[in-house]
DNA sequence: ATCATTATAGCAAACGTTTGCGTCTATGTA
DNA sequence: TACATAGACGCAAACGTTTGCTATAATGAT
C-alpha cells in the first residue's frame, strides 16, 4: 500500500487538486504550499502511480518493440539504438521477442496494445501472404517491412543495392560459381537481397557461370547445416553470398572443417557487419548495415508519429548499405 | 477511443457487472448472456485496458529488468532465457539499459516502479560501497551481487570457482606470468573472479611467477587498450586471464597485432562463454556460463517471490561454472 | 401454498490520478 | 467606499476496470 496523492492531502489538509498541481508545477498552488507539499511528498516516500496517471491522460509513456530474436547482433545492436533514443525522450520499452514465431507476434502486438503502449516498433515474422496489420490501432513503425495495405510507416537499409553491391563485388573478384545461403525464403529483406543479385547477374551474364539460391533459417547452424549440402555436393561453388553475418559464420565453420580455402578456394561475403565480423581472426568481408542508426532513427520518427494526430504522414525511408572489403574475399585469377 | 466495457454494457442493456464477469470466464452471468456479451465484444473490437485493470487489482503482470548492456552477449542470452520464460508466465518485460550507468539504474528502478511492475530483474552497475538497495519496494532479485543489507535473493554462476579453475588451469599449462584484465573494478563479479586467482596461486606458490591485475570497462576495447601496456611493457607476461569473452577478444586482437604467437607465446582464457568463443577461428578457453538457464531460474524464482506476500524467503543460488578448453592455452615446457 | 435455496443481474464504491469550474480572499483601482 | 481582478484553493466528475452487496426471479422441497 504505497502513499497516494490522497495520503498527503490528509496530511496537510489541503485538497487532492492542490497536492496534484504541486507535483506537476501546474499554476494555481501558492509558492509556500507548493514547498509544504513537496516536502511532506518525499517525507513520505510518494511515487506516483503511472496506471491511474496514464487512465486520465490516456498516455503512458511506453513503447513496445517487437522483434525476432535478440542474441543476433544485428536485432541487438538496433535494440541498442532504439532504447538509448527512447530514454532520451522519456520512453520506456517493453521488449518482446518471438524467435520468429509469427502466433507469438500476434499474441505480444494484443497485449500491448492491452497495456495501452504509445506506438509500436515491428520487425515482423510474417511471410508476404498475410503481411498486413490491421489489428494494431496505435502508432506503429515496420522495420524492413511494407505491408500491402500501405498503411503505415517503415524503415529499412536498402537490401536489394546492398545485394547487388556483393555480388558485383564476387564478380570482380573473378567468383563465377556462386551460391546464395539465406534465412527464412519468405522473409522481405531476404528476397530484396536477392533480387539485388540477381539484378547484377543480369548486367553481367558473361561474369557467371552458374547461381542457385537456398533457404533456411536466420541462425549460424543454419549456414552450417546448409553450406554442407552446398559444399559437398558434386556441384563446383567458389563463391558464397550469406543472407547476414552469422549465417556467413556457420558457412566459415563449415568450410573450416571440410580444408576448404578462404578466400582462395571459396570467397564468402555476409551481411550486417556486425561486430565480430571485424575480428582479426574472422575478418568477414560483408555488407555494412548502420544498425544503431536504424534503431535511432526509427524511435525518433516514430515518436513524431505519436505526436500528431490527425493526418499522419507515412514515410519509407531507406538507409544506404555500405560495402566492406575484408579477408574473406578477395580477386582470384 | 477504443471500445469499453461500458460501450458493451450499454449496447446489450446489461450492468458492468456482467459484462465485466462474462469477460473473466467468473460465474454470475447466465451462459446464454455470456455468450451475447462475448459475441459482441469481439465484433466491436474490445480491447482490455490494463492500466484500469492493473489500477484495481494493484497487479501489472510486468516485471523490470535492469542490464547494462545488450551488446555483450552475456547479457543477451540471460535476457533471452529471462523473456521466454516470463511469456509462459504470462509477464511481460521492460527491459532496461544502462550502459553501466549507476544514475540512468537509479532512475530506471524509480519509473519501473512508478509504473507498478510486479517485480524487478537487477544486474547492477553500483559499486561496493553504496550497493543497498533500498529505493526497491517490490519483490527483485539481483544477479551477480548481493547488496551488503542482505535483503534480498541474489543468483550468480560461483565466480570465484570459476576464476580458480581457470587459474588452475593456466598453471597446469605452465604459464607463470600472469595478468588478470578485468573490467571494472568495483564490480563484485569481477573481484570475486579474481579472489579465485588468488587462491589458486596462494595453494601453488612455487608454480607461479609474477601476477598482476588491471581493470578497465567490460568492453572489448578495454582489453584492446589495457593488453597494450600489459604485452608492449618490458615485463613478460605468458598468459592473460579476461574478465570475460569479449575483454580476450579484445585481447586477442592485439596479440594479433604485435604478432604475439598463441597459445605458445601467450595463454588467454576469458569468462562466459559466449558463442562466439567456439567459432574455429577463436577457439577461445573459458570458464563457462550457463547463461540461458541463469535467466530462467531467476526470473522463475521471482514470480515466486511475488506470488507469496508475507515472509519471504531469501535465497541464494549458486550455479557451477565449467572449464572448457580450446585453443587458446596449452601444455608449454 | 409457503419457504428456503440457488442462479442471475444490477448498483455503486473503489483503485489513484487529472482537471474544469466555482468559491473565497486579498489586492489594486476609481 | 465600492467594485473589478487575480490568485489560491477545493469540489467533484472522469478515466475503465473489478467486486461486495443487494434485489429479483426461478427452482425445488415440504
Amino acid at each position: 500500500m504505497p502513499v497516494t496523492i490522497k495520503d498527503i492531502a490528509r496530511e496537510l489538509n489541503v485538497s487532492y487538486s492542490a497536492v496534484s498541481r504541486a507535483l506537476n508545477q501546474k499554476s494555481g498552488v501558492s509558492e509556500e504550499t507548493r514547498n509544504r507539499i513537496l516536502a511532506t511528498a518525499k517525507k513520505m516516500g510518494y511515487q506516483p502511480n503511472s496506471l491511474a496517471r496514464g487512465l486520465v491522460n490516456k498516455v503512458s509513456n511506453t513503447l513496445g518493440v517487437i522483434i525476432p530474436d535478440i542474441l543476433n547482433p544485428f536485432f541487438a545492436e538496433i535494440t541498442k539504438g532504439i532504447m538509448e533514443t527512447a530514454n532520451n525522450f522519456g520512453y520506456d520499452i517493453f521488449l518482446c521477442v518471438t524467435g520468429w514465431d509469427e502466433k507469438k507476434e500476434r499474441e505480444y502486438i494484443k497485449t500491448l496494445q492491452e497495456k495501452r503502449v504509445d506506438g509500436i516498433i515491428l520487425k515482423s515474422s510474417k511471410d508476404k501472404k498475410n503481411d498486413r496489420f490491421d489489428d494494431i490501432t496505435v502508432p506503429y513503425i515496420l522495420l524492413e517491412s511494407w505491408p500491402t495495405n500501405r498503411k503505415c510507416s517503415y524503415i529499412e537499409v536498402d537490401n536489394e543495392k546492398g545485394g547487388y553491391m556483393g555480388a558485383m563485388h564476387l564478380l570482380d573478384c573473378g567468383y563465377k560459381n556462386i551460391a546464395f545461403i539465406g534465412g527464412k525464403k519468405e522473409s522481405y529483406s531476404n528476397r530484396q537481397r536477392l533480387e539485388g543479385l540477381q539484378k547484377a547477374f543480369n548486367e553481367r551474364p558473361e561474369d557467371i557461370e552458374t547461381f542457385k539460391a537456398y533457404f533456411g533459417s536466420f541462425g549460424m547452424s543454419s549456414g552450417y547445416e546448409l553450406s554442407k549440402d552446398v559444399l559437398s555436393s558434386g556441384e563446383k561453388i567458389d563463391a558464397i553470398f550469406a543472407g547476414n553475418d552469422i549465417i556467413a559464420l556457420g558457412v566459415l565453420q563449415r568450410a573450416d572443417e571440410l580444408g576448404i580455402k578462404i578466400p582462395e578456394e571459396l570467397g564468402v561475403i555476409g551481411f550486417d557487419n556486425i561486430s565480430y565480423a571485424r575480428l582479426p581472426q574472422i575478418q568477414l568481408t560483408t555488407i555494412h548495415q548502420p544498425k544503431y542508426a536504424l534503431g535511432k532513427i526509427v524511435l525518433e520518427t516514430l515518436v513524431d508519429e505519436i505526436k500528431v494526430k490527425e493526418h499522419r504522414i507515412i514515410r519509407k525511408i531507406t538507409l544506404e548499405p555500405d560495402l566492406i572489403v575484408r579477408k574473406t574475399t578477395k580477386k582470384i585469377v
